[in-house]
DNA sequence: CTCTGGCACTCTGTGTTCCCGAGTGCCAAG
DNA sequence: CTTGGCACTCGGGAACACAGAGTGCCAGAG
């Protein structure tokens, strides 16, 4: 169906179009790769492809195009990652090694990978579900108001103001903070309701009722900010590409927390990359636009996602590589801190 | 210099341009405006105001369109703040209303204030130096290594993973936090450095290392911090408004967060806004653009500040209305939490 | 069966020209 | 000071022509 021939064909045609954005004709493919043909071939040979859907005429009379399903085979089948040169690595790394918390990896993180892409740069929080807690604090703000702090193994802080039923002495407090902290440190967090279930029934008549009222909204905390925090830079990456049409349905998307969610796609082993190409995606005004995404983590363990947002006919070996190489420096300094 | 009836026809411009995004003309103003007076008298008078600089002619031949100049005049002296509507107003205060912590705040405001003004806002988190200390919490992560957390007055979080000189036993470290928390509940950050000088001298000799260990971090977070954090939204307002030229310069300077800073401005009173309309602004890219921006806080006490971003043909009493009201409400959400 | 050169054909994009109309500035009269 | 009249300017859209790139197809050569 394809012979090897049609797939060198495909492939010129996918590198020409993303580094020139201009149809691409079979006189300058002959020209530009040796293909050891005459145009008149390479033109049989992309009546076929395009027969078949891989690539298309803007208009009779111009050069080709390739489409989705076209970039698709290419991404699967013609291309390799490029992996990134020794000094981009290093950049990453001292880059990366610089950041004093959670907020600053994030931050980093998109900000160096859209600048290093060229394009937008989408970054998960790191998700609650599957970290687990490494302190609980409780601290007294006013006689009947306390602070919970929660933090995680990924550096994650979550905080909570409570008002209590009553007053409650700061001994209390601390007893309080002693027995949650020894029940669930170390505890994954999908594993707290159960492991907290028959904690009051474990503590002094007189605490149970102010133990319940902190426990409920540090369970209504893992549950609710179920919700992943997403950040997302490099926007300015997106006028330069030559976007104009949809460049406000892509703002858009990007500022809808839920969308970007489920643009980062489902999870895939880590490190291991996910492509959406252009119509794949699921929402509509997000054709034309492609995702590359992998999934990143500490051990192998994957804590959330990242990714980059470009036009279609972006270059996917070199975008791929650089998203595979920020997951996986991310995914250190994380394990590492 | 400039009669009442110059006024009345600069303010017609600026309106009618605004509202139409074309260039206006004599006509054009008699017939949406009833001045009393003929075509001709407006041309009159449109020529003394284009001598003086308030409009201009992007050629000849063609209507008028209001110089930075004549927006400066007009929002100074022929517009006044157009308050929100009833509706609008519970709208603002039951969506601030239901956030949890100082995240959703800045994050709900920070979208509210794009969708009501239709354009990009900015907001500034809660300046740490103009706050006070609330609490601090030493939490042991490992052998050597402890988190620092400093929470504020504003609901604020300040985190930090710290490596000892040497191992600590739990309990000194809980020494250390009541002492630090004796010290410094309730300390201004500004006073920070000085109140915490003499500390480590008062301090068994053997906790000195670790406290002053500690204490330069704490110190380091304070004074590094003062990098404010600034968030934005609405992006996808600017390609909808039809600014085109310059985009990408626009969206640059909103992911520079220095450049946001700036623009936010210095100081003025709570509430008191601020307009600065294109060439004013003090970054060339944002030619073009008009900011109004207004500080917040709880009290007395300027906080911090939020605007809006848009392009210099926006409508001035709407914005400024809107900015004010959002303001003043976040100032009240604060106060209260 | 595959490749190649030739050829006629089809578009798009660009440059040119032309003309309409909105808007102006100026002037003389009220 | 205001007004109507008038000549003038210029931007922008419509009509048109044209060059150039690219195609499809066909017949002939390996």
């Amino acid at each position: 169906m394809l012979d090897d021939r049609k797939l060198a064909v495909l492939r010129a045609i996918v590198e020409d179009y993303v580094s020139t954005n201009e149809p691409v004709g079979s006189k300058a493919l002959t020209d530009r790769h040796n293909l050891g043909v005459s145009p008149a071939t390479i033109r049989n040979d992309m009546a076929a492809l395009e027969e078949q859907g891989y690539i298309r005429q803007p208009h009779t009379s111009a050069g080709r195009v390739p489409t989705d399903k076209g970039y698709r085979l290419f991404v699967d089948r013609l291309s390799s990652i490029k992996p990134l040169s020794r000094a981009e690595r290093r950049a990453i790394e001292t880059f990366l090694a610089g950041a004093v918390d959670l907020d600053e990896i994030v931050m980093r993180t998109v900000r160096l990978l859209a600048q290093l892409t060229r394009q937008v740069a989408v970054v998960q929080y790191p998700s609650l579900t599957r970290s687990s807690i490494r302190h609980v604090e409780i601290v007294p703000l006013a006689e009947r108001r306390v602070m919970l702090v929660l933090i995680t193994n990924t550096g994650r802080v979550e905080q909570r103001v409570i008002d209590l039923p009553e007053d409650v002495a700061d001994d209390r407090i601390g007893n309080l903070r002693a027995v949650l902290n020894s029940c669930l440190d170390g505890c994954g967090l999908s594993m707290v309701p159960e492991t907290v279930a028959d904690l009051p029934e474990r503590l002094p008549p007189e605490d149970r009722q102010v133990a319940v009222t902190i426990l409920s909204v540090l369970l209504e905390t893992l549950v609710e900010r179920h919700e992943e925090k997403i950040v997302f830079a490099g926007a300015a990456n997106l006028a330069a590409a030559d976007f104009s049409v949809g460049l406000r349905d892509v703002l858009e998307a990007l500022e809808e927390q839920v969308v970007l969610m489920r643009l980062l796609g489902e999870t895939a082993g880590i490190s291991e990359l996910t492509v959406r190409i252009g119509s794949e995606n699921p929402y509509s005004g997000l054709r034309g636009t492609s995702i590359v995404a992998a999934g990143y983590g500490s051990g192998d363990k994957e804590l959330a996602r990242l990714g980059v947002l470009g036009p279609t006919r972006m270059d996917y070996p070199v975008t791929m590589g650089a998203v595979r190489a920020v997951a996986r420096y991310v995914g250190q300094i994380l394990a590492g801190s």
